[in-house]
RNA sequence: AGCGGUAUCGUCUAGUGGUCAGGACGGGAGAUUCUCAUUCUCCAAACAGGGGUUCAAUUCCCCUUACCGCCGCCA
């Protein structure tokens, strides 16, 4: 049994999306379960769209998600070089042999010829399929066209390889994800291999380099089911094994249409500035279409790996529902410890002098904020209060608690008792569990007592554990809050 | 239009020719707590429709519908 290999090949017109990487993901996790090969492959072919930005993000990101390939443009191989851009000298060999072959031929036609057959299709209301028109040119034809300066695309005869191989003009293969699947290549029409501009289409160059790199499974979208056609036959016309194939649904936002930037973040390294974590994103991914078999959902990436079955991958569409990827983002930060959750929140408190506080008032301080984090990002707009002389009191504070008598009362006693506490955080638990007590006794709830000192002092209704934070704020700067919130009185 | 694919709670899904159709997110109710949150408990919520096959269909087959994808010298 030869091994397993598989790869992933984006094209670096853009960050890596986050549905190229539940595909990285997928054949990833297929090579661990097989002990198989991952390999990264980068289709760079249309020059006009590539950007080096790009490929360092599809780099950096892949290897955040923890999906590391065994070989690749950084890390070389045996089947390299495995950027296609460095591998323009071997396809024209390979077209050349198609077109030996008779698998293969020059066509001539010019965009503006092309366009008119298909507006002519689209009037007729058919299918358009290239007509086929340059197949049976001469030499001298062809002597004549480039003479005028036409240089020709190679085009790959669908009839003639379906023919050499098929009994009749259907051709099916067997999907890994969605079964038997079929078409008949009579509606295919010949496509192009090579541009006149001499580099290869996606079509060609993926059979080639999948067929030089040995892949022996095929993981990507259900987009690319119709190419798989076109490909299987360029790999019996080349004499190549023609490797398994699995189709993978598509991801759709959740207003069912594709995923984009209106929907929130798109690219994985987005999601990392928005404060997902890396982990979360992989499970949250990997659940979609496919299901642990003890149903436990919270899993490490090599536990998915070893319960993986390609074949229970669900085949149909699945929705990115944000919620549940954030309560999901939710549970692994809770599993950080608060050592490791105090360097990754830092680069989301820039707007803050963290040296007011002392390390371990800020340890404090994330211990204390972390519970309700969902993103990393959420400590951001939890801490304001922690930093700087006295507080904005938002609206809800102010009108709500800070504005009744009873509040106004409770704030008073605070100052003419709290002066005299002693302001450790174990202290003023106890101190504080009297006051509430004593208030409760005249008739106030002691969430009302503790909402007026909240709101005088934090300038929210809600938040934090009380008694940490007026240890960390200390005595000095928690008293001059709860006195300015007192209304002077005539 | 043509071709291909898919169809279980709102969402991700489990599941079986006979099940109270299970779990998770989200939603609702309650408990705990100084608030919010967390945590815990409970509740509502689905087999797209129509034909078959069968003693029995959510499950197998066909049709319809809906949705998705593909029809480039883009990848």
């Amino acid at each position: 049994m030869t091994d397993v290999r598989v790869r992933i090949a984006p094209s670096p017109s853009g960050n890596l999306h986050v549905g190229t990487a539940r595909t990285a993901l997928f054949n990833y996790l297929f090579a661990k379960k097989n002990n198989g090969k991952f390999i990264l492959r980068i289709e760079d072919t249309d020059a006009e769209r590539t950007s080096q930005e790009y490929i360092d993000n599809i780099f950096d990101s892949l290897k955040a998600l923890g999906l590391n390939w065994d070989e690749g443009p950084d890390i070389g191989g045996d089947y390299g070089p495995y950027t296609q851009s460095e591998r323009f000298d071997i396809y024209p060999k390979y077209a050349q042999i198609l077109l030996d072959k008779g698998f293969a031929y020059e066509c001539f036609c010019t965009p503006e010829e092309l366009e008119a057959e298909k507006q002519e299709a689209a009037n007729n209301k058919k299918p358009y399929v290239y007509t086929k028109k340059c197949l049976n040119l001469t030499e001298e034809e062809k002597a004549k066209l480039r003479a005028q300066g036409r240089k020709p695309a190679i085009r790959f005869n669908i009839e003639k390889a379906q023919k050499a191989f098929h009994d009749t003009s259907m051709l099916s293969f067997n999907d890994m994800v969605k079964g038997e699947l079929h078409v008949d290549t009579n509606l295919l029409g010949d496509f192009v291999i090579m541009k006149s501009n001499g580099s290869p289409t996606y079509n060609f160059a993926v059979v080639v380099d999948d067929m030089l790199m040995k892949m022996t499974h095929i993981i990507r979208g259900e987009d690319h089911i119709s190419n798989t056609f076109k490909q299987i036959l360029i790999f019996e016309a080349l004499g190549a094994e023609i490797p398994q194939f699995g189709h993978l649904g598509m991801i759709l936002a959740p207003d069912r249409s594709k995923l984009s930037k209106r929907h929130g973040a798109t690219a994985v390294s987005e999601f990392v500035e928005h404060g997902y974590l890396t982990d979360a994103l992989v499970n949250f991914v990997a659940l979609l279409g496919w299901a642990p078999s003890d149903g436990e959902e919270i899993k490490s990436i090599d536990e998915i790996a070893a319960d993986f079955r390609i074949h229970e991958i669900s085949s149909s569409n699945s929705i990115f529902e944000y919620d549940k990827l954030n309560w999901m983002n939710g549970q692994y930060i809770k599993k950080l410890s608060t050592e490791e959750l105090k360097e990754r929140l830092k680069p989301y408190l820039t707007k803050y002098d963290l040296s007011e506080l002392t390390d371990e008032n800020y340890t404090r301080m994330i211990e204390i904020t972390r519970e309700p984090l969902k993103l990393l990002s959420d400590i951001t707009d939890a801490v304001p209060y922690f930093f700087g002389k006295g507080v904005h009191i938002d609206e809800e504070a102010q009108t709500k608690v800070l504005d009744t008598e009873t509040a106004q009362d409770v704030l008073k006693s605070f100052m003419e008792q709290a002066p005299d506490w002693e302001w450790t955080e174990e202290n003023l638990h106890e101190k504080l569990e009297k006051f509430r007590a004593d208030y409760k006794e005249k008739g106030v709830k002691p969430k009302v007592t503790m909402w007026a000192i909240r709101a005088a002092v934090t300038g929210r209704t809600c938040g934090a554990d009380m008694t940490a934070i007026l240890a960390i704020l200390g005595k000095e700067e928690s008293l001059s809050r709860a006195k300015a919130a007192i209304k002077a009185t005539v």
